[in-house]
RNA sequence: GGUUCGGUAGUUCAGCUGGUUAGAAUACAUGCCUGUCACGCAUGGGGUCGCGGGUUCGAAUCCCGUCCGGACCGCCA
């Protein structure tokens, strides 16, 4: 070892020990005489001591080394006479008797600092500089625990890690596939999992019971803040299991992680169906930490010879607590909002209950005062409060809604950060209607079971069939999600034809799982976890980029390594590819 | 595929209703300074204003195109 002690251990229990330290130089503080010099290593800072006058050939050396110069230092540990109560180490300093220069670094582009000057795009392209950052760190160092405490768990319940395959098999639902050619199969690709999925139902048919897998998952579709092309799920599935038991465990490791990790006491999760939430919040996956819920008010808005009311499929309104005196310029602000190209609704009413008790709405020509009273009433709001009422097509006016409660929570600071709500999400519906295409796409994949006795409706009104599906959700963020399988073929093969598949694609696409199930597949079910999402939630961001050591940008590349790259020619010829032409040549 | 914001010193940004030599902070270099810890003070170097085209007497500034990056919509069983 050519260090004893690390850079963050040392205190002022350790003064008089002779002690060698090894780290980046974070910065020096010239002062002529002397010279205090911060080393840096994984676990800490600590301050080094150089002076012209017990040591000038030593201290001149101090003077001219560059930032994030890696050096080895020898000496004596001793009280500072001025402590810094701001660092971990800061009771104490090394008065530095021997020091060497292991390597010396040209200057960063950016700084190597808590708060660094560098921005994003220069961030990810030197990467291994950004990591050298506190923040960064520890994002990774959190990861490491949540994952080391999930594995904690989930072996103390008896689950067994297994490793599945990387280079499977592509298949047309879902997302789409990355793929791999073959060379040894020329014509022929793999494709990168989407999720172990299959592999861990045929676990269970295989009698492993109880499995687990901190697995990297692919999707080549469009990144956001919150999504990557190659992503970490906690994949897990038991057997001889309903819903309640997944839940019930899986509760539990939602409660250790949140214990364990963050010292939060999360509960008993409550539940709620998927109709109450995207009746109560306009979406699969409402942030509970405050209430503003949605409230329909068809009733009170139609038959005032108001068209748009009339015409709404659905009217429903929200009621922001204590904003009656919002202006007119803030109004237009919201309305503007809601006419963005993204929610694309036409208008916002609203509704002011006054300090005065009067009541003014943006459609006073339609609506009296009493009947801007009931709009309150139904809402349960109060003198000082503003209603805000969207009307249109149901799907579209809930989604829009439910943005808007969300902007109005954060403009009202109702969601705080280090505040935690979690929810199971129940009784999703099997399967949804794509307008475009004419059929119907499971909602969660095609081996969810659906409910027993909702099994007769899957030929009569497929959209009515609820599925054994739940939905972990915390603070808005849809953190898991899993379902009890169909282990039975022919439930499996009318799935199947409800989607579309013929018997033939059906059995050349998943045969070898309908197949397997005819040996004795035990009931199962399972869940996965979105585990970068899972660490930014703890960390208490909404981006996962930090949270992974090496991540892609916006455009799907990653800016270090400079990955997607052409390949060679003989690559090319040895896998049988010809590359007809980029997007940007066409 | 779409909407939107941005690209100016190593870095983060200002400048943008066209008009002297494009600024600030920070980083960097040099000098001074013996208790700093975002040390301080002084001096200095540092720019194809993303790229291409256009308008104009004149473009960092206006227009068109393009590339790059961020956020979002579509997409993500």
């Amino acid at each position: 070892m050519l260090r004893t002690h690390t850079c963050g251990e040392l205190t002022i229990q350790d003064a008089g020990k002779k002690v060698t330290l090894c780290g980046w130089l974070q910065r020096s503080r010239d002062l002529g005489g002397m010279t205090f010099s911060d080393i840096r290593d994984r676990y800490g800072i600590t301050q080094l001591v150089f002076n012209m006058e017990s040591n000038a050939v030593l201290c001149e050396q101090a003077r001219n080394l560059g930032r994030e110069y890696v050096i080895k230092v020898s000496g004596t540990v001793a009280e500072r006479s001025n402590k810094n109560a701001k660092m971990d180490t800061g009771d104490v300093e090394i008065i530095v008797e021997q020091l060497e220069v292991l390597n010396t670094s040209i200057l960063p582009p950016f700084t190597i600092e808590e708060n660094t000057d560098g921005g994003d795009e220069l961030r990810m392209k030197y990467r291994y500089l950004d990591i050298r950052r506190n923040p960064v760190k520890s994002s990774l160092l959190l990861r490491a625990k949540v994952a080391a405490e999930t594995r904690n768990y989930l072996a103390a319940q008896n689950f067994c890690e297994v490793e599945t395959p990387v280079l499977i098999k592509s298949t047309p639902e879902g997302a789409r596939d990355f793929v791999v050619p073959s060379r040894m199969n020329q014509g022929e690709f793999y494709a990168l999992p989407q999720s172990p999925q299959t592999f861990k139902q045929l676990l269970m048919v295989a009698g492993m019971d109880r499995y687990y897998q901190i697995v990297k998952c692919f999707r080549d579709e469009d990144l956001r803040a919150d999504r990557q092309p190659e992503f970490t799920q906690i994949d897990c599935e038991m057997s001889f299991v309903e819903q309640e038991d997944i839940l019930q465990t899986f509760e539990g490791l939602t409660q250790h992680l949140f214990k364990s990790v963050k010292g939060v006491d999360i509960g008993e999760l409550p539940r709620m169906s998927f109709a109450d939430a995207m009746k109560y919040y306009g979406n699969d996956k409402p942030d509970i930490r405050f209430e503003m819920k949605l409230v329909e008010v068809n009733d009170l808005m139609k038959g005032k010879n108001f068209k748009v009311m009339d015409d709404a499929e659905l009217v429903v309104a929200i009621c922001a607590k204590g904003c009656a005196e919002y202006t007119r310029k803030q109004m237009d602000e919201l309305t503007e909002w809601v006419k963005r190209p993204q929610l694309g609704m036409s208008g916002l009413i609203y509704g002011r209950w006054n300090a005065d008790g009067s009541f003014k709405s943006s459609v006073d020509k339609f609506y009296t005062s009493e009947d801007q009273q009931k709009w309150f009433e139904q809402c349960g709001g109060s003198q000082g409060d503003l209603i805000l009422i969207l009307a249109g097509e149901k799907s579209k006016t809930r989604k829009a809604m439910s943005e808007l409660r969300l902007e109005m929570g954060n403009r009202l600071g109702l969601r705080k950060a280090g505040e935690y709500k979690a929810l199971w999400v129940l009784d999703f519906p099997l399967l949804e209607y794509g307008e475009e295409v004419k059929r119907w796409f499971a909602m969660h994949h095609p081996f969810t079971s659906p409910k027993p006795e909702d099994i007769a409706l899957l030929d009569s009104d497929p959209g009515a069939v609820r599925a054994n599906a739940y939905d972990l959700v915390i603070n808005g963020t849809e953190i898991g999600g899993g379902s009890i399988r169909i282990h039975n073929k022919d439930l499996q093969k009318k799935m199947f034809s409800v989607l579309g598949f013929t018997d033939e694609d059906a059995q050349n696409q998943f045969g070898f799982l309908m197949n397997a199930f005819e040996f004795g597949a035990p009931p199962h079910g399972g869940i996965a976890f979105g585990f970068d999402r899972l660490c930014a939630m703890f960390g208490g961001s909404d981006s996962i980029r930090d949270y992974i050591a090496f991540p892609k940008n916006n455009s799907g590349r990653d800016v270090m390594i400079d990955s997607p790259s052409n390949i060679s020619q003989d690559q090319l010829k040895e896998l049988g590819i010809a590359v007809s032409g980029t997007k940007k040549q066409q």
